[in-house]
DNA sequence: GCTAACTGACTGACCGTTCAGTCATTCAGG
DNA sequence: CCTGAATGACTGAACGGTCAGTCAGTTAGC
């Protein structure tokens, strides 16, 4: 077979990315041994180097990986979506049902801006966190598309209800993921947010 | 005087805590070396250990530190307050206040959940966890106080509403910290939630 | 079809370094 | 002096990264 080697080789990159994402969400950058790393995937130690240039580069790849997912769902979310107010609720509906899918993704992501690596080893780290705000970025197109509609309030900073909304969503799934309240519905929680979101909790 | 060895002790405990909450903050608790916060607090690493059992226990103290000061800032911000809305608005005033005050306070309490260090060391982490979940637990309290006033709509999941609440506000005093949008002010950042929290986003 | 030569993916023992924690020694106040 | 506080050299463990060696699988020569 001619495809037999390269396919193996994607098969077994894709083994050290999801043993390493899970060490990597569970103990952090500095604590997960590559040892253990390489354990789990099946694999020598010394084969990660065939594979990836050292430990920043392996977390970077896995960082990437992560974020390419999560872009791909929430376009599919977004889909079958008309106008901003809508496209918000497919954005919620897509972030809280990708993280709670996978807690390591959510562990892993929220640890991007808290770990240590940024502050260390910044050349790797900006091109992730920039990925990361090309994401809030959209939702701050979001409102703006919202506010030209006439369906969101233009007397609010577009910075605020972006940084709102997102800060709203973080919380639900970081609710979802850390505490075991595990019987509460991914879809409930978007729905809950948006209409807290949109129409306030003041009885007035 | 009688006064002056406990006094000097008290003195060298805060410069050390000082020395450590500054690099846990900065690197997080694997990076962080032990030898450098001692050299920051002008003492041998040795010295460390006539305060404090080991590195955990020495980190605990640091994140016990921080949530007492914490704690004690809100209820001050809550002293001249009247009605559950207007103790929300305290809240969120405390909270950015004390946090974009000392960004060092910010990184170590949100690495609190993300750490490596709850998986590994759970015995120590719950009581830390559990000191965090009291002030959301206080939150919850004063939604369900607005709620029997009317002054917050029934209809809504209390536990929505306080997650909201406080997802709001750790994104507003994300976007104060990691960022450099500095030029922001605290004052009109709590205001700006309140604002969103109570009428929301909507124009209808 | 058979075997010898070759290849390179994979291995894991090893090295250098870092660091938490210890302890024999020194220091300072009374 | 004497005692408790402070020191910093030291130890052992852990880990990131390397590399000489192995061997399954492929090719080439007959």
């Amino acid at each position: 077979m001619i495809a037999a080697k390269p396919n193996n080789r994607e098969l077994k990159r894709g083994r050290i990315l999801a043993a390493a994402l899970k060490l990597f969400a569970r103990k952090g950058f500095e604590a997960a041994a590559l040892e253990e790393v390489a354990r789990n995937a099946r694999l020598a130690k010394g084969t990660l180097y065939l594979y990836f240039k050292d430990k920043e580069d392996l977390y970077a790849q896995v960082v990437l990986d992560v974020l390419d997912r999560l872009e791909a769902f929430i376009a599919e979310c977004l889909l079958s979506t008309q106008g901003a107010v809508d496209k918000l609720q497919g954005v919620a509906r897509g972030h809280i049902l990708f993280f709670t899918g996978n807690r390591d993704y959510f562990r892993l992501f929220s640890s991007l801006l808290t770990t240590e690596a940024p502050l260390v080893h910044r050349r790797l780290m900006s091109p992730l966190l920039e990925k990361r705000r090309r994401l809030e970025a959209f939702v701050h197109e979001l409102v703006e598309e919202g506010k030209r509609e006439g369906t969101i309030r233009a007397d609010l900073g577009t910075p605020d209800i972006a940084h709102s909304f997102i800060g709203m969503i973080n919380q639900s799934v970081g609710r979802l993921c850390w505490d075991n309240e595990l019987p509460v519905d991914a879809e409930q929680s978007a729905a809950a947010v948006m209409t807290i979101l949109l129409t306030g909790v003041s009885s007035r």
